[in-house]
RNA sequence: GGUCCUGUGGCCGAGUGGCUAGGCAGAGCUCUGCAAAAGCUCCUACACCAGUUCGAAUCUGGUCGGGACCUCCA
């Protein structure tokens, strides 16, 4: 089975045919840097680097634009003019650009702590603002855009009378310029769903920068438009982002490309669903999201403890990127543990060896051959990593099914571990960008220390003393370690 | 009000016409000094009503419930 990818655009799952193969280009839509992103954002994110790292790891050459949205646009269209760059600077007192690097930094530690491979080019808004005067110029020369005292804006109608407006999103501009029609702030504007394209910065808008309409800064859709074109054309492969993007600012990105080169941009438009915890969305204007940063900490009234990164991805990867996901402290607690097992497994097979290397095949190989065709299948189905992640578990119920003696060496073939090593390491570690942040080798020291305690107890249970053997078990379990009598003898210890 | 999505076993969550998703929890067994871990077995569901079909969780219509977008948000 070749790639299909569900297609937002013509609401069908289609077969993956890159523009220029074996190149595709790949647009998401990154953060506005005034305040931190929340876990809700970051599952967009681990979508976007998990689909990156398949596409990768499938062979293609792929490059990743993913912008920084720095320069502070208007809050909403309505003219009402709050600058979200320049509040959040009044607020805390620090200069517009301050605030964009701050969370710029903020943001990369972020990515970096959750294991995601950066974007090979992240533009910033205000590095653009000569492409987006252009992009700007060619939609007035094609009479698509209209100045009005020094502010630009799009004319919906009368592209939408050329080309149509809404299709991504499923609109119509009657319906939408009906729901418009009392909404006060809008004069300038021939139509209340034109939206602004440049706006002209009052005096003491500190963002502002020359134009050939005087001092103004962008639109709020401009950026992706005219970052997307300068790197991947006018028209590339895949389009990315939140639900949440989808209208209008999606639809506002395809009219622009539109009036300005006759491509919409991207082939294939792929969203990512909303995340909710306890039941209710977690948005910025809702306040009740959750950092990224506190889910590893523990540190919020409504989780019970510390994840680790992986733990929080893992629970993303559970579930399809396009479906809503609902987490809470339970679905952490048994994501934790899934991949724990998954992680002991990999663990295993990693440094298994077959005393007698058999090459013939058995019916062991044939069941782990077609759980790795499995994997490949699903994840060609859309990046269906919940059903891969099945299949994850199953090979290694296998693997320890030969660690417990179940099933005998000879009833597999080195062919058959070599795909249970490689496969299992593959998909965790680089496609799924997961990490092993419970290994028992991290960290040296505290492994010789724990091998005193282990031979202690060792020497107790020679001698039939269970009480002291138990009491080292017990205690340590009580620090969170604990330690397991393997078959063969040797005694293993994990972090709780 | 408009556009669209959705309702799966104790919980989470895949799945689109017939074939065991998977995880977590629970029960039993094996192993073990006892545990833990692991393995095996069991628990086999699809909001409700009607229709299409040889056959529907899956398609169609309706009812009820939940949600998103339409306004800054991934």
């Amino acid at each position: 089975m070749s790639l299909h990818i569900y297609n937002t655009l013509t609401r069908i799952k289609e077969k993956f045919e890159p523009l220029h193969p074996p190149h595709v280009g790949m647009y998401v839509c990154g953060p506005t840097v005034y305040s931190e992103p929340h876990v809700g954002n970051l599952r967009t994110f681990c979508s976007f680097d998990m689909i990156y790292r398949y596409l990768t790891y499938s062979g293609y050459k792929v490059r990743y634009v993913r912008n920084i949205t720095d320069a502070g646009h208007l809050t909403n269209e309505r003219g009402e003019g709050v600058n979200r760059m320049e509040s959040q600077a009044k607020l805390e007192s620090l200069e517009p650009m301050e605030i964009v690097q701050k969370y710029t930094v903020s943001f990369h530690r972020i990515m970096d702590a959750f294991n995601t491979i950066p974007p090979t080019i992240e533009p910033t808004a205000t590095g653009h603002i000569i492409e987006q005067i252009e992009m700007i110029e060619t939609l007035l020369k094609n009479g698509f855009a209209y100045e009005v005292n020094g502010s630009i804006y799009f004319d919906v109608k009368k592209y939408n009378a050329e080309h149509g407006y809404g299709t991504l999103s499923g609109r119509n501009i009657d319906e939408l310029m009906a729901g418009y029609r009392d909404l006060d702030g809008q004069e300038e504007k021939r139509n209340s769903i034109d939206f602004a394209l440049w706006k002209k910065a009052s005096p003491e808008h500190i963002m502002q920068w020359n134009s050939p309409w005087g001092k103004g800064f962008p639109g709020w859709h401009l950026e992706c438009s005219a970052m997307s074109t300068k790197y991947l054309g006018e028209q590339f492969d895949i389009h990315g982002g939140g639900m949440d993007l989808k209208f209008p600012h999606h639809e506002c990105e395809i009219a622009q490309n539109t009036g300005s080169c006759n491509h919409g941009g991207a082939k294939y438009w792929l969203h990512t669903n909303m995340l909710n915890f306890n039941g209710q969305k977690m948005s910025k204007s809702l306040g009740n999201s959750i950092l990224p940063m506190e889910f590893v900490t523990g540190n919020h009234p409504l989780l019970d403890k510390g994840y680790a990164p992986s733990v929080l991805k893992f629970l993303f990867l559970q579930s399809h990127y396009s479906s809503e996901l609902d987490i809470n402290v339970k679905g952490l607690q048994d994501a934790e543990k899934g991949l724990k097992y998954l992680m002991e497994a990999e663990e295993e097979i990693k440094n298994y060896e077959l005393g007698i290397r058999n090459s013939n095949k058995t019916d062991w190989d044939l069941k782990i051959e077609n759980l790795v065709i499995g994997c490949k299948d699903f994840m060609d189905d859309d990046f269906n990593t919940a059903k891969t992640i099945a299949n994850l578990f199953e090979l290694s119920s296998i693997v320890n099914s030969l660690k417990g003696g179940q099933i005998k060496s000879s009833e597999i073939s080195q062919a058959g571990i070599d795909s249970l090593k490689k496969n299992l390491h593959d998909y965790l570690f680089d496609i799924f960008g997961l990490k092993n942040e419970n290994t028992t080798a991290a960290n040296n020291k505290l492994d010789e220390a724990l091998q005193v305690l282990i031979n202690l107890r060792k020497e107790a249970k020679a001698k039939r003393d269970f009480a002291t053997s138990d009491l080292i078990r017990n205690q340590l379990a009580e620090k969170g370690i604990q330690l397991k009598d393997e078959k063969d003898g040797s005694v293993s210890w994990s972090v709780l």
